[in-house]
DNA sequence: TGTACATCAGTGAACGCGCGTTCACTGATGTAC
DNA sequence: TGTACATCAGTGAACGCGCGTTCACTGATGTAC
């Protein structure tokens, strides 16, 4: 590279976690190895354990980026709930290699001090969102807080499907104006269902 | 184990499929190598390369019998859109091995003719149950299925999420019954909301 | 301003391991006659 | 009913490879005096 910085890089944490979320982008946290890492940050083999001990180590830190990340993102959304929405799915989508971390907690320790905080902080936006609605919907029987997991449950499993390519052609090439329509089902029922 | 039946095994393909699956549960996709799966089947290392070649060609076995499975539970789910929903939970949460793979195309082959039929006939059954429903909502603007892809997003999202270990505690044992107040929500939208 | 020393970041050789793949083989089964 | 032969399923030794981990090392940086 054109780093004629010498022996000490001064900045390889980073630089490794740029490096592992594109390896990731292109191949998946499965694939990801700390010796191709440090192949493609041009260092030693050795030097990514200084950082970061092991895989889950890094995986930890790189979770913890998003969530961070996802937190930042949704704070700008505003408070409407379906821009928070169509937020969470282009964060998923912009930022894959992090969205896949996060939601695969048997790759990195979830007992992670920074990782929890984020993880904690993103939920806390997310739940805020939601309680900016005027009244609630069903107020017994269902969970504690139902209309929530719904939201969830769609963005997410919007994103989810858009990645994994699973989802039909024609919808477009921006994953957020294709989620808006979907997501918008989720106040405007069709007549005459239960 | 207990089988005495000598050198040819007589059922070896189905008895590695189960035995991969069980495996994927336990370790997830990537940890799954040809040599552990002979290792769990009780036959030499080569044997497995002999019914599915590689990891690609017993990953698209896996998938193929998945998206089978899928189809076959849907079917027996009846007509509600609602019940349809909590049938796709239930198999992602009960056969995640099957559904993780299925969900990540870059495990297996996605032109493999058997996979291909599978994966449509899952597909439409999922289609029928959403023409069920009488009278559709929003009529231009929105996608060709922006219904369909919403109840689809909203029951593989919570479904993800479930598997994740991502929702919180206190929706209790079965996916399913936490599911379907979930989905509720996709037809019983808060007052007051565009 | 200069020297000594401690600390830190990254190196590179070495190791043992599990992996996929190859290949000549052997045991079992089915079919022709 | 019996023999010969082809086919198929699974074996086991061998190979080369990339991996994580260890460890003595070396170069750079910061601090004490």
């Amino acid at each position: 590279m054109s780093d004629t910085r010498g022996y000490h890089h001064g900045d390889l944490r980073r630089t490794l976690l740029t490096a592992a979320v594109q390896a990731i982008e292109e191949s998946g946290p499965a694939a990801l190895s700390l010796r191709d890492l440090a192949r493609r940050a041009g260092v030693s083999h050795a030097a990514p354990a200084h950082h970061f001990g092991d895989r889950a180590g890094l995986f930890t830190a790189i979770a913890a980026q998003g969530f961070d990340t996802l937190a930042d993102t949704l704070t700008g959304a505003g408070d409407e709930l379906l821009d928070l929405g169509v937020a969470y799915v282009r964060f998923a989508v912009g930022h894959r290699a992090h969205f896949e971390v996060m939601f695969h907690p048997d790759l990195y320790r979830t007992d992670d001090a920074e990782l929890r905080a984020a993880r904690e902080r993103s939920g806390a936006v997310l739940r805020a969102g939601l309680a900016h609605r005027s009244g609630r919907p069903t107020p017994a029987a269902d969970g504690p807080q139902g209309d929530v997991l719904a939201a969830w449950s769609i963005v997410h499993g919007f994103a989810t499907l858009w990645l994994a390519g699973a989802l039909p052609a024609g919808l477009g090439e921006d994953p957020g104006d294709a989620a808006r329509s979907v997501i918008r089902h989720l106040f405007t029922p069709a007549p005459g269902t239960d």
